[in-house]
RNA sequence: GCGAAAAUAGCUCAGUUGGUAGAGCGCCACCUUGCCAAGGUGGAGGUCGCGGGUUCGAAUCCCGUUUUUCGCUCCA
């Protein structure tokens, strides 16, 4: 645990020091769980979202992909449930220090109760032996009415104050139920408090006239409510999918480890709108689907497990998580979940606009089902980097850091470097960026040993360097080295396209998903 | 939000009982070398997180504050 840990320091220091990711705000001390991709971030984040929007988009013919806003109609939040269930009362306990839901301390506490009936239950089958009635027991005993009637209006009197959001009536509650912490066993709380994880913003310049706005919390219902937009004027026929890449906002109480939990982070997801009653059959085929898509990156299949909920969420009948094992351990990088009409059927009520779809075949409309998979662009970056950073031991008793990402993500896919800075070394290196450009991300370095540029440009993940020497000169060949195994092979200047493509081009990747 | 720790050069850190701020690496320029990092010369770069206090004098002692990191509570 603590070499991971150390790892992971590592990981940290070392996406600053290339240039991958910096604390946001850095020269005003930071701000907290807040991150810049710099130069070299930005290329390997915009290569991880193009390799998926080309799995997910260009090579499906029944899935589109769309650029939506992040603002969204305030009624949009109420319909998809997240007003209210993105909205946690919590409460402290001040001895242990720890901090509860105060609804889920009531919870527990009618749960408790309920326990107490089915203990009476047992009493009372082992007291009446066969003849035991358990349903009427259950309607006649009159200490389980009581405690069925005391369940029924401690939960009444909670979702009222909720709802009206009268918190101190919730503490009132907990105080008179004489609820204790599970850790401290003290009754010692502080004042429930509102924690609301939708970031909220004002839409409109004077006061008066503005209107309340939530930075989203998810790309998801962007999807959802230009699902007919979509429909109609693609002529989507079901079963289709809408994709979409973009960021989403939560205002986490804690938002740590890096940038694998960030109040401001990038989601893609996938929706894929299907009959009702088929959605068993694509919620296993999306699974098999995006893990492939994992593999194909080569992080090794031991990284990645599936991880089924038992406990759904609201609009879920079906939901399970990829995780990926990251330097603290595995943690949800990808979720596919199976969202039923949850979230059609909710903008239908709340927007009043018939959201179905006309399906020739069954000669009937319905509003479709939905299968969803939403990857985290910024988990997927820290997957990406924190699985390809490697110290190496040399044979020559000297350790190496090397980036070993993927060749199709990394930012820079060869470096040209003249052996020397002089003897037109470096003009005949500028001569094979000014060809190769074109085609891949390439850098030209002329500083310092060369011994010494490879080893920098292993730090990036530059999977080739390109060595121009006075062999060049004559010949119109240079030395072409292999980031991960060191060797050099000589080759000529006009083979250099065709021989970085087979390795980089995101086609030869792509393929293996299939 | 609570608790703990930390904050000195781009990075990693040193800084004695309070006495004018240092190293290594990195960076820049020039010279040298030329196929797997650490050759020479020169140079840039710091209100010691911020604000008070004690003191003749504070990076150092005291108080406050900010930020970061870790742990806890939460997580679609």
């Amino acid at each position: 645990m603590a070499l991971n840990e150390d790892d992971f320091k590592k990981v940290i220091a070392h996406a600053k020091e290339y240039g991958f990711v910096f604390p946001s705000s850095e020269i005003y001390d930071g701000l907290s769980a807040v991150y810049d991709y710099g130069q070299q971030g930005a290329a390997l984040k915009n290569n991880i979202k193009e390799y998926w929007w080309k799995a997910m988009v260009q090579l499906h013919d029944n899935i589109v992909g769309i650029d939506s806003a992040i603002f969204m109609h305030p009624t949009t939040w109420k319909a998809s449930g997240h007003v209210d269930a993105f909205n946690d009362p919590l409460i402290d306990n001040k001895d242990s220090k720890k901090r509860y839901r105060a609804d889920v301390l009531i919870e527990d506490y009618v749960a408790k109760l309920e326990a107490k009936i089915d203990k009476e239950v047992e009493k009372a089958a082992k007291r009446f032996g066969e003849s035991f009635d358990k349903e009427q027991f259950l309607s006649t005993n009159a200490r389980v009415l009581e405690y069925q009637q005391q369940g029924q209006s401690i939960l009444q009197r909670m979702g009222a104050s909720l709802s009206s959001e009268n918190l101190a009536d919730v503490k009132a509650l907990i105080e008179e139920l004489e609820i204790v912490c599970p850790v401290s066993g003290s009754k010692n709380w502080t004042d429930v408090k509102q924690f609301n994880l939708m970031f909220g913003t004002k839409l409109g310049a004077s006061a008066d006239s503005a209107m309340d706005l939530y930075l989203r919390p998810e790309t998801a219902q962007g999807i959802f409510v230009n699902f007919l937009n979509v429909q109609k004027t693609g002529r989507m026929k079901i079963p289709f999918g809408i994709a979409q890449i973009g960021k989403a906002f939560r205002n986490e109480i804690v938002a740590r480890q890096f940038i694998f939990r960030q109040r401001e982070f990038e989601q893609m997801e996938m929706q894929f709108f299907i009959a009702p009653g088929t959605q068993q059959t694509w919620y296993e085929h999306w699974k098999e689907q995006r893990m492939k898509w994992h593999l194909s990156l080569g992080l090794g299949a031991n990284n990645y497990r599936f991880h089924d909920h038992e406990k759904l969420a609201h609009y879920a009948d079906a939901a399970a998580d990829i995780e990926f094992k990251f330097p603290f351990g595995f943690k949800e990088l990808e979720g596919i979940h199976s969202r039923t009409d949850f979230d059609l059927g909710s903008h239908e009520k709340f927007s009043g606009k018939k959201l179905q779809y006309f399906d020739h075949e069954r000669n009937e409309s319905y509003v479709p089902y939905v299968v969803e998979t939403s990857v985290g662009v910024d988990r997927m970056f820290l997957a990406v980097f924190s699985n390809a950073l490697c110290e190496e031991q040399l044979d020559n008793d000297t350790t190496r850091t090397v980036l070993r990402l993927p060749a199709v993500l990394a930012p820079t896919k060869a470096a040209i470097l003249p052996l020397v800075k002089k003897d037109g070394l470096p003009e005949m290196a500028q001569e094979i960026v000014d060809q190769l450009k074109w085609e891949f991300a390439v850098a030209y370095d002329e500083k310092d040993a060369v011994g010494r540029r490879y080893r920098r440009q292993d730090a990036l993940g530059t999977p080739f360097c390109i060595t121009v020497d006075h062999q060049s000169l004559e010949d119109r060949t240079v030395t072409l080295r292999h980031r991960d195994s060191m060797e050099q092979t000589r080759v000529a200047i006009q083979d250099l396209s065709q021989l970085i493509g087979a390795e980089v081009n995101m086609q030869h990747w792509l393929q293996k998903i299939q």
